[in-house]
Formats: structure tokens, sequence, C-alpha cells
RNA sequence: GGGCGAGUGGCGGAAUAGGCAGACGCCUGGGACUUAAAAUCCCAUGUCUCGUGAGAGGCGUGAGGGUUCGACUCCCUCCUCGCCCACCA
């Protein structure tokens, strides 16, 4: 047998014929098993670094079935976004256009991989019978209070006049030209995702199969954390600044007040105020800085006095308050208690503006420079100039002064989170039209469910204007209002693709159905998802918007899982010569090249061979090239097998025989273990090489019988199928199988065959390997000692003196201490 | 600044409920086959020292300490790199 690219062809042709990888998910009588490989989004042919992905997939979809589980592994794209349009206003070309061409290109690339997909189930997010279903979902959530709209800024590019996505920001600038973004406030659309903060963050802890680091991320971003909320009242006026603080044990320290500029208080601060000019003029600067080089931590801080104090309700102290640029309005209150001499932020501030730093908290009970501190320390300590409460710890002042602030309604305890509402809307036509109508009369009318879907219109201009292109198609601007039927617009603004692609995993279940996004009952049975493979790119966003809609669903009623991924396995880059995979690093390896070449198995074999999955790793053409040499070698065994002649086989095998057995079952075992635990293909795949050499060797050395070496080869291509499925395919069917390989069942091993006669004991002294023993495997330890002990080497090492102890390892080694 | 992870030959990487470091593959060198090359096969391949030699001995998992009969693995201190989050009070 050759390896050429008909082989790949002829079979990829007979696993389509078969159906091998379409699933009814009616079907109940076989175990099943979910293998969710994360939909790309089309935006360009595939290279090797995205092809990892799917080749872990298929692995694991074509082991599963061997072990009998009727396997789900559908695929689909992720179609909606602005590349997409990006290419629409470069070059002319319609959206849709440019997408089905990009689909029709992976596709044709996954196909010519051998990657088993139930194409019958393919989803494709830009077409109505996926986003009527995605604005349903929307509405559902309108329904239920969830989804709803306010100002908000969005990043705006003045040059090009558009509005940016966060990932367009670069460094502050616009992507394109480079301008500074700056910040509109735009009425805009929200999903209440922080109403489901503590259940996302508890519900961590069911997922035991996911990478630790994926939900530290997810906790981190979630952000939950403990504190107290205090009532500051503001000297002069019958109003009181709320403050969220974590650390209430340093409010003795507190010397001033910061507010974010856009605090709803500030109005009210600055009516009859002299200083109100000069406050509003600095507000308006601080509007027009763009947010993401606020972000940055070396980013100047600025502030300005208001001219207002409040009362330190603690000891009656007036705090002068600021506005400064530090002070975030999405967090807590957007109002900050400011204790320079414990936070160096504050600190900074302080000594930037000449403010008091007083120090409430020492690290130790010795006396320290109380009035020349030069950073701010923010660990915890001992309570000092805090009245009554010098002298507790940290933690002790923090529960004595919450309660204590609790009894006299100072202040009360509080749980903040970091985790901020999802603002889904899009400025931009490739997305998915949010189905909501602005009735002049009747106000936001929600789309009626029979009218869905919302149709996204094909013919449309990109204006660079600012607004949404959509705006500017009047047979989709106009329309009639639900309630009234008097004259209405429709909502312009398209939905972010994080919306399509957290419920996608649903529609699988049941693709085409017209009346309902997923049937109930099916996706009961077929979720949650037992394996889903995706980059760790996704482990915040699209893992958390996923299990918020799922949790949402969940609460409907409409499924009966509340989380839905059960196993999650996140692989790593591909990296060439340093850096990530990308076209425009031009360091991309071109699959095509290499499967016309080396055909499709080896580049499989390689992806899954050149190191942990779960780590990046750095691409060899050589690497490849050892992959094609251990495939061409495998295969060789077939020919040798072909043109083999029996010997006599007596009935007792010799020991080549034994040895050779005990090898192959040792080799199931190892495989096994590696594909069942968290996917060590590369460990699985150097051990079924040790076999393949194993075999040769004892084909050169020995007698080995016809039947146990058939049996051999037939396990080798059992073991290598899930990697290299069309070899191992062709295979199988040289042996004269005539079922597929993926239909037989995955090779079982006996531990009675691993067992050794005979076993090598490591002798060392003092911790250091000297010398080995072939010892009967039912050797007393006593008796292995005694043997130790005579040996010449041994006794020459050990001379005269008497061990002081000896210390025997089970079946392994000897450690003799002298 | 915070969090997470990782440092093992010339390279990718094996081996952790503490027990023979370097499996498997790549590269490289030597040999066989060949008119020749490719392909293939065989041997060698961490490093240093001693020995003509067979061989013998030492050192070795980022650095330094510790626990232990025994440490890549556990503990402490430090260094370097990568990723994620980042003014979250």
């Amino acid at each position: 047998m050759n390896y050429t690219k008909e082989i790949d062809k002829k079979w990829q042709d007979y696993w389509r014929s078969i159906r091998l990888f379409n699933v009814d998910t009616k079907e109940r009588a076989v175990k099943k098993y979910y293998c969710l490989v994360m939909f790309p989004y089309p935006s360009s042919e595939l290279h090797v670094g995205h092809a990892r992905n799917y080749v872990i997939g298929d692995a694991v979809t074509r082991y599963k079935l061997m072990r009998g589980f009727n396997v789900l592994s559908p695929m689909g794209w992720d179609a909606f976004g602005l590349p997409a349009e990006n290419q629409a206003i470069k070059h002319k070309i319609h959206p849709k256009e440019w997408t089905l061409k990009n689909i029709s290109r992976i596709k044709e690339q996954l196909n010519s991989w051998g990657i088993g997909y139930d194409w019958d189930r393919e989803v494709t997010t830009c077409l109505p019978n996926y986003y009527k279903w995605t604005q349903w979902i929307f509405l559902k959530l309108y329904e239920k209070g969830l989804a709803y709209r306010k100002e908000a800024f969005a990043n705006w590019c003045p040059s090009c006049k558009t509005v940016l996505a966060n990932e367009q920001v670069i460094g502050g600038n616009c992507e394109r030209c480079s301008t500074p973004v700056e910040q509109k406030k735009l009425k805009q659309w929200f999903l209440k995702i922080t109403n489901y903060a503590e259940r996302l963050l508890e519900d961590l802890k069911l997922l035991e199969d996911w990478p630790q680091r994926v939900k530290i991320m997810q906790d981190n971003w979630i952000g939950k954390s403990y504190g107290v909320e205090i009532k500051f009242p503001v000297k002069g006026i019958k109003e009181t600044i709320d403050c969220f603080t974590t650390r209430v044990d340093t409010i003795f320290g507190a010397t001033f007040l910061a507010l974010s500029w856009d605090h709803p208080i500030i109005e009210k601060l600055m009516e009859n105020n002299p200083y109100r000019s000069k406050v509003l003029e600095f507000i308006e600067r601080l509007k027009n800085q763009p947010l993401a080089p606020r972000l940055i931590e070396s980013f100047e801080k600025e502030g300005i006095f208001t001219g207002r104090y409040v009362i330190n309700p603690m000891n009656n102290k007036e705090l002068p308050i600021w506005i400064a640029n530090y002070i975030l309005s999405e967090y807590g209150t957007g109002a900050i208690m400011c204790v320079p001499a414990h936070d160096k932020r504050d600190f900074i501030f302080a000594k930037k503006y000449n403010l008091p730093i007083v120090e409430v908290i020492r690290k130790d009970n010795f006396n320290s420079e109380t009035d020349n501190i030069n950073d701010a320390y923010e660990g915890e300590g001992l309570l000092v100039n805090s009245q009554q409460f010098n002298g507790l710890t940290s933690s002790e002042a923090k529960e004595k002064l919450a309660e204590y602030m609790e009894k006299k309604g100072i202040g009360k305890r509080a749980i903040n989170y970091k985790l901020r509402d999802w603002l889904i809307s899009r400025q931009r036509y490739w997305g998915a039209p949010i189905p909501i109508i602005y009735c002049d009369k009747c106000g936001e009318v929600p789309v009626p469910e029979k009218d869905l879907p919302v149709m996204l219109p094909e013919e449309v201009e990109f204006l660079p204007t600012g607004q949404s292109p959509l705006t500017y198609v009047e047979e989709f601007l106009n329309t009639t209002c639900p309630k009234c039927k008097g004259k209405a617009k429709r909502e312009t603004d398209t939905m972010d693709t994080f919306v399509d692609s957290s419920w996608y995993f649903l529609r699988y279940i049941s693709p085409r159905n017209e009346n309902l996004p997923f049937v109930s009952d099916d996706v009961n049975y077929w979720l949650p998802v037992d394996q889903y493979i995706g980059g760790v790119e996704h482990a915040i966003l699209h893992l958390m918007y996923s299990r918020f809609i799922n949790k949402f669903l969940y609460d409907l009623g409409l499924i009966n899982f509340s989380e839905p991924f059960k196993r999650l396995f996140t692989q790593g880059m591909i990296i060439k010569d340093g850096a990530k995979m990308s076209k425009s690093k031009g360091n991309v390896v071109s699959p095509d090249y290499i499967i016309n070449k080396y055909g499709a198995d080896t580049m499989r074999l390689y992806i899954l061979f050149m190191g942990p999955s779960e780590k990046d790793a750095e691409w060899q053409d050589e690497g490849l090239l050892g992959s094609w040499r251990f495939i061409n070698r495998v295969i060789r065994l077939l020919d040798i097998l072909e043109e083999y002649k029996d010997t006599d086989s007596v009935k007792e095998l010799n020991s080549t025989e034994q040895a050779l057995l005990r090898k192959m079952h040792l080799t199931i075992r190892e495989v096994t273990l590696d594909l069942e635990g968290n996917f060590q293909f590369n460990t699985a795949i150097s051990r079924i090489m040790e076999l393949v050499n194993h075999t040769y060797k004892a084909l050169e050395e020995g007698v080995v019988r016809k039947e146990l070496f058939r049996e051999v080869v037939d396990t080798i291509f059992l073991l290598l199928s899930p990697f290299t499925p069309h070899i191992s395919e062709e295979a199988n069917c040289i042996l004269g199988y005539n079922t597929s390989i993926f239909k037989r069942k995955w090779p079982d091993f006996s531990e009675e065959y691993i067992k050794e006669q005979e076993i090598d004991i490591a002798i060392l002294v003092n911790g250091k390997v000297k010398e080995h023993l072939k010892i009967p495997a039912n050797a007393s330890q006593k008796e292995i000692e005694k043997r130790v002990l005579a040996l010449d080497k041994i006794k020459s090492i050990v001379g005269d003196r008497t061990p002081k102890k000896v210390f025997y390892v089970d079946k392994k080694l000897v450690n003799i201490v002298i």
C-alpha cells in the first residue's frame, strides 16, 4: 500500500456515503455523546493553526464512535460581524456574498482533511432561519425585563465618522486611520447579565471538568467583592454621597472624596457655586478623553476641587469633594472615599494636589514614621489614629466597623461585582436586527413573534456617517406600529455577534425546525455538551454569554440543564517563527500544500503529536516529515504481512511473541488512558510508535507466528484510527474487514498479558543507580535483598561497611544506604 | 499593578499520590543499499573527566536554600519568559 491523495478522497466519499457522522437526534437506544468544536468565523481560509481545533475534535469524535457512543459532531458558521462589513466598504462586495464564499471554501478545506461532521445540521447565523431565533431569544429577554435601553458611550472615530468596537481601538486610536477615538453617547441596548452574576459565579463550582484557569478568569471577570457602602452627608445641602469600600478599616484615614465626572450629584453641588464654570470646563475636557488610555495605570491622574465638602460620619471631619479622572462611574457608586496613606492611586493624587495623608494602618506594633509617608501601605495591619478602634487588626476592624455603621445608620454591608451589563447594540449593518419598533404614540414596542424574523435588507449603502447603515433603508426603517397600526420606525442597530453564538449549540439539535428555536425534549436529552473544544481566547466572553443565555432559557423552563458545557478543552495556539500564525505576519503554513504532498493524515498526526494540545506549540516542517515517515513505516507492515510466511506455530508462545503480545496490550492500555484522560494525543501517538518499533524488532529477532503478527497490525491501525483515519480505514479494508473501522470496537486489553514473568530491579547505593538485576516477578523482598547484596559490583561498592538501611520499592528498586 | 501558567539535551517534548531523568520524534554524525541521488534500513547522539581500548567515574531538569534513604516532582527565597485582566476603591 502507498499513501496517496486518492486514499483520502476514497474514504471521505465512503464516510459520506454510509452517513458515518449523521445522527438521528430522536435516537435514544444508544448512549449519546455531544462533541462540539467552536464554530469558526468565516473570514478567510484556514491555516494549520486553525486546523488544530478541528483535528482534536475529530479525534475525539472518532474515538467515541468506536467506544460505542451515538456521537453528535456538528459544524456551523459564526457568520455575522464586522470583517465582512469592512470588506464591503473596502471592496464593494456584499457581506453576504463574501461570507458565503468563505464558508464554502472553509467547508471544502475541512472536508479535505477528513473531519467528520453531520453536515445536515449545518447552522449559519447570518441566515434568516437562524437569526429569527436569535431575535426570538431577544424578545424573551425583553419580556422578562432583561433587555433594556439606556444611554451609553460608544467609541467614536471623528475622522471615519463611525462607531468602533472595542477591538478596533488600538492604543486609544482608530485601527484604520489612527485618529484618537472619542466617546459618543448613544441610546443602546443592554442585556442584564448582572442579574445572573451570583449564579454565574456560584455555578463555576459545578464545572469540574473545565480548565482551572478558565474558571479563574471568569471568576475574576465577575469580580465579586465584599465591603461597606458608607453615606457621607454633604455639608450645607441636604444630600448624601454613597461610597463603596472594601477597606472600611481605613475610614479614619479618608482625607478627601472623589467623584467620577458624570456622577449625578455634581449638578446639585454646582448650584450657587463659584467653582461652577471651572468645574464644568474640566468635566467637558474629561468627557472627550478617549476611553482606552484612561484604562492604563500610568495615565496621568487629574482632578478638580468642587468647592464642597462632605462630613466623615465617623469623626465629623470635613472632607473636600473632588472630581477625578481615575474614578470609574460604572463601578460601585461612582464615588470613592480616598485614603492616600493606604491606596496607591489616592496617594499619587494627594501628593499631586497637596491633600493630607493620614496613616491609620500599621504593619506591626512598632512605631513608624507618621509624618513622613513616602508610599501607600496597602496591606492589612493594626489600626492607629482610629479612636476606639485602635489596636484592632484590619479584619477585626472591618467586622466591628460594619456592625457599628449599620447600627448607627451610617452605612451598610454591600457586595459589588465588576461584571457589567452586556451592551449588545452595534451601529452596524451585518448583524441580526434588534426586533424593536418605536412608535410616537406607543413608545418602544417589541416586534410580535409572528412577525419574526425582522429581515435584514440586502440593498444597503455603506455611508460613513456614524449612523447605522439601516437608517438609510427607507423600506426597513419605516413600518407600522404593531399596537396602534400608526406610523413607526424600526430600531436600526444590530446585535453583537456574541448573541448569535451564545445559543448555537442548541440549534444544532433541531436545525431546520421552523416553529421553535429547538425542541426541548431533544435538547434535554443531548445536552449539556459532553465535550466542548476551542481556543482560550473565548475563555471569558463567549463562554460567559453562553452560560448566561443557557441559564435564562433554563429559568424559562425551556431546558432542564443549568450549564451548557460539561467538559471544556482549550487548545493552545500554533506558533511559527516565534509568533502566532497570521496572514499579516506572513508566517502561515498552508494545509492545502501539505495535504497535496503528504496527505491529510500526515498533517493530522503531526498536529496531534507536536506537543500537548492544551499548550502552544511551534510548527516545524521537519516534524511534519517525521509523521510522514512514521505513516509509511506503519503502512509497510501491511506489505510485510501480506508476504509473510507463517511459521510452524507451536502451541506455546516463544519469548519474542510473549513480549510482543505484552507490548500490544500495554499499548492499548496506555493509549486508552491517554484518550480517556485529558486528551494526551502526543503521548498516545508516541506509544503507538513504540509498538510499531517493537514489532519491527520482533520480526527481525525471532519467530513470530502470522496470526499474532496480524493481530498486532490490526490493533495498531485501530489505535491509530482516530488520528489517521484515512490510512486506518484503508488498512482495515486490506485486512479484510468489510465494515468501516469506525464501526468496529476499540480494542480491549487484558491485565493478564501485561503481567511480567521477570522484572528488572534497579539497585541504588545512596540514591544513585549502580546496577540492575532481573528477578522473577514473584520473588520476595528478602530474597531480592539477599541477591542484591550478593552481587559482585554491589559488594565492591559496599565493601566491609554494613548497610544502615535498605529501602525496597515494590518491583521497582532497592536503595542501599551506607 | 493583580491573577494564572511555564522554565528539562542542538530542537519539539516524555517522566510528578517523591522512586532508574531525557520515552517518542526532529536535527546531526557514521554505516548499509545505490552508477548516483532520493527514499529506506542499521548504529551513535545530555555533558565533563580519566582510559589506546572495552570501560570507569563525576556533573546534570532556570538560580539558591530546605525536607527526605531518595526531589524535575514537595516547601521557602529569587530570576526569566508567556498569557489573561487591568485605576474595580
